[in-house]
DNA sequence: TGCATTTGACCGTA
DNA sequence: TACGGTCAAATGCA
């Protein structure tokens, strides 16, 4: 079985996946206080509802990342040579990743030995971000904090976490956690890039409490409607829909590499962002119409 | 001792 | 040029 076969037998399958988590979400949305028809009392245990999502959702995660797993590593041709042809996802490319991989723009700084590589770094572009409100930096992924920085005209710091698993699994994603203005007890959770290593969702601690999208300021747009159409333009307008050749896929790696592996969180919304991902990047990097075809 | 956090320095971008 | 994002040495902690 090629790789095409088994994409597009994961990706079935998490169609069919993807609307029963949806009839559940619905039906979660109907008994938002767990009424009569308190999915409790179908499922035994505390916060079953929330430990149910979780564990259709990791479902989700982990097919996903075994969909990214069948991702080829060469496929990117170098133009010049220069470029390692990996995925990024190597230990190797982590070593190497977000900075000096393009040595030629490696200023030598005259701070030591040592210091000579501070800031030497490749930032990385907000191709893939989306914004939650939660009242826990907290989530199922583990974070490790690398800076904090005061905002201007913010009262609160910003802290900078990245994946724990950057240096051994070349896992690029990225949160900034910062605390509400009006609401100190919340924080506001920007999540840039998604992860590529393979977290246990085992970890994931039960107390923990599902995200939510931030709502618009008049509540009449749901968050994933409207993180969903930022990421479509976005990729739009920087064509990584728009791939048709070697080196457009190299482009696509090194600035929309994210992209090819869209999971996340848990949670029903960011769901959704896997879906919008992967019909992105399936249908316009390997099949054109796959899901056109069903 | 190893891993996580803190914090000042540095760089990229608008 | 200022601000924000990232790096990495120093430090803390189990």
């Amino acid at each position: 079985m090629d790789i095409r076969a088994l994409k597009q037998e994961v990706a079935k399958q998490l169609v069919e996946g993807y609307r029963f988590a949806s009839q559940l979400q619905i039906l979660l949305s109907k008994n938002p206080d767990h009424g009569p028809n308190d999915l409790n009392r179908i499922v035994s245990g505390s916060g079953p509802v929330d430990e149910l999502m979780a564990k259709i959702l990791g479902s989700f995660d982990k097919t996903i990342s075994v969909l990214g797993s069948f991702e080829p590593v060469s496929v990117a041709v170098p133009v010049d040579g220069s470029r390692n042809t990996s995925s990024g996802d190597s230990p190797a490319a982590a070593v190497s990743d977000g900075r000096c991989e393009n040595s030629g723009d490696c200023r030598k700084r005259t701070l030591g030995v040592n210091k000579g590589k501070r800031g030497c770094y490749k930032r990385q572009r907000k191709s893939q971000s989306w914004t939650v409100e939660s009242n826990t930096s907290e989530d199922a992924h583990a974070w490790r904090k690398y800076g904090q920085k005061e905002i201007l005209n913010a009262t609160y710091p910003r802290s900078y976490f990245r994946c724990t698993h950057k240096n051994t699994q070349g896992c690029r994603a990225t949160k900034q956690v910062q605390k509400l203005e009006h609401n100190p007890e919340m924080f506001q959770i920007t999540y840039i890039g998604n992860h590529t290593c393979n977290s246990p969702n085992e970890e994931i601690p039960a107390k923990i409490e599902p995200f939510e999208i931030a709502m618009d300021s008049d509540n009449t747009t749901c968050g994933s409607c409207t993180i969903n159409d930022q990421i479509k333009a976005k990729l739009q307008d920087e064509n990584c829909s728009d791939v048709t050749g070697t080196v457009l896929k190299e482009e696509l790696e090194v600035d929309c590499d994210d992209h090819d592996r869209k999971y996340y969180q848990p949670t029903a919304e960011d769901l959704s962002l896997v879906w919008q991902d992967l019909a992105f990047d399936e249908h316009d990097l390997m099949y054109g119409s796959m899901w056109g075809n069903e």
